[in-house]
DNA sequence: ATTGTATATCGTATTATTGCAATATATAAA
DNA sequence: TTTATATATTGCAATAATACGATATACAAT
């Protein structure tokens, strides 16, 4: 149905979905990528770097702001983003775990 | 579109974003933690587990299984999944560099 | 052969996502 | 005030994703 069912799934797990489908679309992670570059933020040179048109780029921009990967700043008529440092570290932090989690096993396949 | 633009970003850029999105449901990060926890496999467990029809369960295992994550093995009349052990460590090792190349930085935001 | 069990696939309704032109908004400069 | 620049928002068309019933497939056991 396109909608996502939640009723069931823990709010980590949902919360983790979430980031990791934040992170879903080349764009998203181009526009990361540049904020992880450049410690200094940046705003319209992703309008200019990426292959896509602005008002896509500033919805992109809308996503990773709603889960908190990335905030901005008004400065002059621009505006500047960068990562969020505690959600990053944060996210980071879990993923660590979660990647880490895994034994290798023989049991199967 | 729907339709994700592919030209303009990289090759590692779109890996990056395929698997991201992969991970983006909660159905498929409840699946993943499944084969983490128990190293040995399972398969009809998850359907019992998830709050998620049958062909909705399948539907999400073959996501998974595209992108290289898991992979499936025929037991008998069940089908044993599990983690692939090369790719996993090849996106946490990926993941790892993206994640710690974060300097934070005072100069925005 | 028939029955039961386990998975996958198909078809389809519903909703979400993507992309962009047009437009609105806001600030700075002239 | 007018103009230019930078972003966000709106509206919309096209496509993708989600969920599931119905059905197909495959094997095991009887």
């Amino acid at each position: 149905m396109g909608i996502t069912k939640t009723e069931g799934f823990t709010e980590l797990q949902q919360r983790r979905a979430l980031i990791f489908k934040a992170l879903g679309h080349p764009a998203r992670i181009a526009i990361v990528e540049m904020l992880l570059k450049r410690q200094s933020c940046i705003c319209n040179d992703m309008v200019e770097e990426l292959p896509l048109a602005q008002p896509t780029i500033s919805q992109h921009l809308k996503a990773l702001k709603e889960v908190g990967i990335i905030q901005g700043e008004i400065e002059g008529t621009s505006i500047c983003y960068c990562i969020n440092e505690k959600v990053w570290n944060e996210i980071q932090k879990d993923f660590g775990k979660l990647f880490s989690s895994y034994k290798a096993s023989s049991k199967c396949c």
